[in-house]
DNA sequence: CCACCGAGGGAAATCGATTACCCTTGCCGA
DNA sequence: TCGGCAAGGGTAATCGATTTCCCTCGGTGG
């Protein structure tokens, strides 16, 4: 009886006699390889129209397709572009790796995607491995700090980071929300309308974009003489940002003066603490209103309580595009792209806030 | 002034000054490049334990990794696996996604994960890039009728289905959920409550995973007697289930006599239907109770109004690994591995719904 | 008439790793 | 002592596509 390595080969032998090579196609047209892969490549001047065209007729025929692997290796580059997220389960990660997709594929590239569970270690896993498929680029969205990373970024491959700007480098290229900006968007909405006491629920604040919404939102909020000092702070442990928030929002809770309302540094950790605060008999947005950063798609259709900022999913994947360009245009630094970001605030009135209430819109 | 062209071959060249190759550590080692190779992939008896541990000082000093590249060439297949998925943006796929991906890089395998958009000229762009890039394997996680698609099949790719069969071979290889069964539990559920008036939401029946829901759903209905081609059936334009799911329920709302519970056939479909509901004043699940498949993760903590039978994400990761090796080992149509679904039911009690209210759990 | 040029196209090197095949050496049984 | 065998290791072919040289043939300016 054979061992299992033996029949895998097997049936890789049997299916590779399938693919027809360039060779073949060659042989066909009745040309050298040479010319079958200038016709294919269109380089100009070395092939009559009437040799071209056999060579596409042969092409057809076959139904050849110039097979990647060869061509990057001899190219020393693939048509792959690696994207490291570090959480594909959080629904907007998933949102931009989508639009990420979509876009490279406009370009000829394909998507290679990771999942780096927010490690270190699998980060360098995932990145060394992409490095050795000789792709293109690398996306990463949300990066951590990492030998690999450092490895890449002196070998001068083509990086992007996405949402979380290099943690290693802070003038590599960058995509993503103007985080500090939005963190100070919330901020005036609540000054404006009279919301001075407020908490915040945050999970890891290690240079993650969390960081930078806290410090735009805190920065701000000095500015209009609130004591953020004695702003109440609470996480929980874990990566797990739902069940982060749900912890947090316990902490909070057990707060002599429990602020009314409650900034979550990321739409997961408000659906935590949402939960919480019902299992606690809070009505929401009634007795504790919550803020979010990302605005996940779904929202606007089951979670109308909650405002949060909106990161339009979709316009990561043509900036990046585009930042790649510039990148391989030979732009050394190119300037960060911050997107627009828009805080939809679903609460007809806030928990604490002063002034009138606003009239029912149309 | 040069091209943009040229400076980008620049920056190649550039780049690839710097990854060692097995030449080099064969030469720092001493030794020819087939001895080297011969130590990196454990070829017994070819050499010295002194000869490996020379080679392999070589390769820690340079920091060598074996290029995928010119191994995939040789062996005629790289270690990436191809993910086609239906539809990335719905977040239960991307946990599915995220699922197969930890698994597969427990096998030192590498996924490529696509977003097919449902459309079939994009499946068949990805299927036969692929294929180019010489994938191990394949899994389409919601795969339509494509050309290409046949091609793989007759090629005898090693393709798995996943939530979807094969739309050209029932007989294919499959991961998935027992649609039929988890169709076949609700209406189980329903009964037993004595519930018989209900409604239906679906998107695309065509070959789809909600056909077989649907099937199962009203197949034990009828079994019981119910009339199922008096229920109302409805659906929306478009292939977001959401926006489907919001249109469909306008539809049900018109209804003279408007069915006290609707299943529907995704939790998206749901999701938009919520939201209708609450525009038309409806309380749910008092008024109106609601049905889905999937039990997205986020269902317990935002969305604790919906009944739906849970897909446990994470167990197809290990089940598709399980039976790529069913494949690899020779097995030529292994069983389909049909996941346990588990309709989880958060409505204490149903509108319509007969007989003694349950006691109030722990 | 000759040198030169451009178009058209072929032969072969190349990319990096794997592997079929061959060679040497030492050991063992006959 | 000889044949055979196993261990250890090198040489070169190979995978598929790209690219660098090189050759040939017409035409053309000097």
């Amino acid at each position: 009886m054979p061992p299992p390595a033996d029949r895998k080969r097997a049936s890789r032998t049997e299916r590779a006699s399938l693919a027809p090579s360039l060779a073949q196609v060659a042989a066909r047209a009745g040309v050298s390889v040479a010319t079958a892969s200038r016709v294919i490549n269109g380089v100009a001047n070395k092939a009559t129209e009437e040799t071209a065209e056999r060579v596409r007729t042969a092409i057809r025929e076959l139904g050849y397709r110039p097979g990647s692997v060869g061509r990057a290796l001899r190219r020393r580059e693939s048509r792959i572009v690696g994207v490291l997220a570090a959480n594909l389960a959080n629904p907007s990660m998933a949102a931009i790796a989508s639009s990420i997709e979509w876009s490279l594929r406009g370009e000829g590239l394909v998507m290679s995607l990771c999942d780096t569970h927010e490690r270190a270690d699998v980060q360098d896993e995932y990145i060394r491995e992409m490095r050795a498929q000789l792709v293109r680029a690398m996306i990463l969205v949300g990066a951590v700090d990492s030998p690999a990373l450092d490895e890449a970024r002196a070998a001068g491959d083509t990086l992007v980071f996405v949402n979380r700007p290099d943690p290693g480098d802070p003038s590599s290229p960058y995509v993503g929300l103007d985080n500090a900006g939005a963190g100070a968007e919330i901020a005036d909405r609540l000054l404006e309308r009279g919301v001075r006491r407020i908490g915040v629920l945050h999970a890891s604040l290690d240079r993650t974009a969390g960081h930078w919404r806290l410090l735009g939102l805190f920065d701000r909020l000095a500015a209009a003489g609130v004591d953020t000092a004695a702003i109440p702070c609470a996480t929980g442990p874990g990566l797990d940002h739902i069940v982060a928030g749900y912890h947090a929002m316990g902490t909070m809770l057990e707060l002599a003066d429990r602020p009314p309302v409650i900034v979550c540094l990321s739409d997961l950790l408000a659906y935590g603490a949402y939960r919480r605060a019902r299992e606690a008999g809070l009505a929401v947005p009634g007795d504790v209103a919550f803020f979010g950063f990302d605005d996940n798609p779904i929202n606007p259709w089951i979670a109308d309580w909650l405002n949060s900022v909106r990161v339009p999913s979709d316009h990561f994947g043509p900036a990046i595009v585009g930042m790649l360009h510039r990148l391989w245009d030979g732009e050394e630094r190119p300037d960060p792209l911050l997107l627009t970001h828009q805080l939809t605030i679903r609460n007809r009135r806030l928990p604490g806030e002063t002034g009138p209430v606003p009239p029912r819109g149309p």
